[in-house]
DNA sequence: CTGAAAGCGCTTACAG
DNA sequence: CTGAAAGCGCTTACAG
């Protein structure tokens, strides 16, 4: 069956002594061809294990795309809401999704270089330098998905999100629900607090409320349990936690629980990101998010236009929302 | 820039006025070239937005091979573990990997048509009937991933999970424990029990005990809440519950908390899938499962030795294993 | 209904 | 250091 080499169309076609033009018309179903030929040409297929070269095929027929899905870690639940989305919208115009995670790979520009290349265009989180990636993929459409980001490489789109609302709107569930003792459980690393921590700090601002800002050493569950019950005091004195991310929250109200305060009763919590996994919690998590649905399909709508050079919108806008469960 | 067709290497030859071999070895950093002329290659490719096409490229070097990771819903959290694993198990080999999430598709057998050809090997959870896939994707070397099944088509390579050696434990450990009255808590479908709740019987029966065996309507972790409810006074009388997956762990574990009941000084509770989202609630979820990086890389391996024809393992067993945690 | 010709975009020898 | 030739596997017109 396996004679080393592949077969090709060539092969059958000697094989059941037509062209290759025959064979063609019999794997592909097309009109003006013998029924009793196309049989034998399709048994000749099968007999040889013949299977098309996508390479040979995709020269000549120009209709294939592939998106190549880009993510920090598929693990984090995060992504993948994300990446089944961008796979059904891809999937509604023939597209197909190639997944890249650069989070078990060692040299991502080697990974990259390699992969790439076998990409139309380019959709996702970009966690390397973007002049790197611009030097990787000389004229690949890139398509970023990330926070408002006014320095959005030249050429590239965006989807980008707008963070403000959800936090507005989690604030003022707070303020009604009447809390007003607020405690920011911010992530590591840009001092004196990060983006998220700031707008948070903000909405609180305008009401004339400053709340206390902690730091957790990382942005996972584990953190948010440690930093918790390092910063007790001030949360004991507090009646409001909103975290830098799920993760976070998810620690924080395992420690809250540990310590004997009851969420929402005694302190409410809110995440942010959105994740269904916050519905595997008890109380399940008080979060903020944007739709996936609608930033996958927004970001592939951004590809498509730049891939077709239509004059198509290159950046989109998704407000966050405040997506109201159980623990605030 | 855009001048409707994209530009190949002809156009840049024909504008720098070499031939297209020495745009090939401009492109490639190949040796054997001036390195006056090399830029000025590289100075037209960028001015033209010169972009090789993969599939010029694939037919003549045939070292890129793409395998498709079929998932039912990558929302699902078990499958992003698995996919983040075959992505950097693959991308040891330089190969590329191609995601097919079913779960939004509305036509299966289409989406597969059209975009399965693009694959060499198609890898994980197949959902359609075998013999549907085998013609859809005549020739294609598929590594399906799966409980034991002794029905794998002819042909395909196999990785399987053994539940066994992990229900064993789980029983064991719920023995040692002090646990003597458990209840099955089962998935709908399969009358009179699922495969998983038939092991876990008998896993108990070869102490001498036998579960009551109670079903939820569904696999999710709603129907585990609901579940619970329902059968809240069976539940009171026992002191482990055995859940048919980690979702149906969850929603028991927010009924039972509900109920007054404690986890795990009054019953115990045991998921099964290895879920590491069963790290995010309170107490963490004690499961079974298998090393998914193993799997993903049995799975790889297999797909590579059935692409070369070699002649490797073709079906890989795994046992699944005790994952102790906090809930029992 | 079938085949000879041309071409998709690229690279690999082989000459010079 | 550079180019003319051949070929990778397939399909699309065009003849017959």
């Amino acid at each position: 069956m396996e004679t080393g080499r592949r077969a090709t169309i060539v092969d059958i076609a000697t094989a059941v002594g037509v062209s290759r033009q025959t064979v063609t018309r019999a794997m592909n179903d097309m009109p003006g061809i013998n029924e009793v030929t196309k049989q034998r040409v399709l048994d000749a297929a099968r007999e040889l294990g013949y299977r098309p070269s996508r390479f040979g095929r995709g020269l000549v027929k120009r209709d294939q795309q592939t998106i190549g899905l880009m993510v920090h870690n598929l693990t984090n639940p995060y992504y993948p809401e994300l990446a089944a989305a961008v796979v059904a919208h891809a999937a509604e115009r023939g597209w197909s999704v190639m997944l890249l995670d650069l989070s078990k790979i060692d040299d991502q520009r080697a990974y990259l270089t390699t992969l790439a290349p076998q990409v139309d265009a380019l959709v996702g989180f970009v966690s390397i330098p973007h002049r790197e990636l611009s030097l990787i993929l000389p004229g690949v459409p890139v398509v970023e998905i990330a926070g408002p980001s006014d320095d959005l490489p030249e050429g590239w789109g965006g989807v980008e999100f707008d963070l403000e609302p959800g936090v507005r709107e989690a604030v003022d569930h707070l303020l009604a629900s009447g809390a007003s003792r607020p405690v920011v459980l911010d992530s590591p690393g840009a001092l004196p607090a990060s983006p998220r921590a700031l707008l948070m700090v903000a909405a609180w601002q305008a009401h004339g409320i400053t709340p206390t800002v902690i730091a957790a050493s990382q942005d996972g569950v584990v953190a948010g349990e440690e930093a918790t019950r390092e910063h007790i005091d001030e949360i004991r004195g507090a009646d409001a936690v909103m975290a830098f991310n799920d993760f976070c929250a998810f620690g924080a109200m395992k420690e809250l629980r540990r310590q004997g305060l009851r969420v929402p009763d005694d302190i409410r919590v809110i995440g942010l990101d959105g994740l269904s996994a916050g519905t595997y919690t008890m109380p399940e998590l008080t979060t903020m998010g944007v739709d996936m649905d609608e930033a996958a399909m927004a970001a592939v709508a951004v590809a498509r236009s730049m891939l077709d050079g239509t004059p198509g919108p290159r950046r989109v806008r998704l407000s966050h929302r405040l997506i109201l469960r159980e623990s605030a």
